[in-house]
DNA sequence: TGCCACTGCTTGCAATAGCAAGCAGAATCG
DNA sequence: CGATTCTGCTTGCTATTGCAAGCAGTGGCA
């Protein structure tokens, strides 16, 4: 029980605490949030593992932002990355090929700065096309080493 | 099967895409991401629902956000993270003229998916982009009317 | 040709999520 | 006071997730 507790960044300790803040019983954020009440009880004493889905209601029912949730119980994560790549990413209006030519075009655009701010002459590092877009210096998905790993089965 | 495949926007026609674009075969992403490859299939395929944790280790052999899946399976709001626009103003990483240059290719690439939903007769589907996106905009939950709601149970 | 390695997939199972029914204690009310 | 309502929790169950074992097809090689 408190491995789960722990794990998770004490996601119970956040739901219990935010519940008593707004002044609810079990029950009642149970009804609001659209989950059996045992189990919530069970969710705040680290007892379960919610999935996404239900600290989706919960939040909800808290009226707090889901992504609040996610980040105590390690869904997200809260590591500083470059919001823009994120973004375009996410971002669902792009097509694939969209999507790359715009990261290909911020990376140039970034690494073009750097050489500015650097003037030192070193190399410029070409833009690399990531559709992750998290991990730049990282050769293409397609020029990977194609031997395969371990097999699993 | 296809209802999962419907509901989560076509998660695992999306990770099918990716992989390949990889050039990755389903057991060798199985085992980059430390999950089982009929599992992965399964997934692929839509007969299955992962959790976050299973997308995150996907993510992760695939090497691209997690965020990027979890939007696709309905565990993140789009309109909850930073929009494109937004975020190319706010990076520190970029002069204005870069910025504007991105901000206008992002403009007419969302213009050109509009158009071209439009010529296929569907309705536009382009979001309205509010600045702040779903922001809570109530207040604390502190602040709400106690009165408690209907007893479920 | 047979053998081997690879491919994606089927199937049955164990573990866990999430729930309904219900318990015991506390608080409130007539 | 007893009755009622509320509280958080226990327990046993079903449905689902995720896996291991294995199948059938494909391609490459001696």
């Amino acid at each position: 029980m408190a491995s789960i507790s722990d794990r998770v960044g004490d996601l119970g300790g956040y739901l219990r605490e935010q519940r008593e803040h707004a002044k609810l019983s079990l029950r009642q954020l149970a009804a609001l949030a659209g989950v059996s009440n045992p189990y919530l009880s069970q969710i705040e004493r680290g007892l379960r593992k919610p999935s996404a889905e239900v600290l989706q209601q919960i939040a909800k029912g808290l009226r707090i932002s889901a992504e609040a949730l996610y980040l105590r119980a390690g869904i997200l994560d809260s590591e500083e990355r470059p919001q823009v790549e994120i973004a375009i990413n996410a971002d669902p209006g792009l097509t694939s090929r969209q999507r790359r030519v715009l990261l290909d075009i911020y990376a140039s655009f970034r690494a073009e700065n750097v050489r500015t701010a650097d003037q030192q002459g070193e190399p410029a590092v070409a833009p690399v096309d990531a559709e992750g877009g998290t991990a730049p210096t990282r050769g293409e998905p397609g020029t990977r080493d194609t031997s395969p790993p371990d097999e699993q089965s």
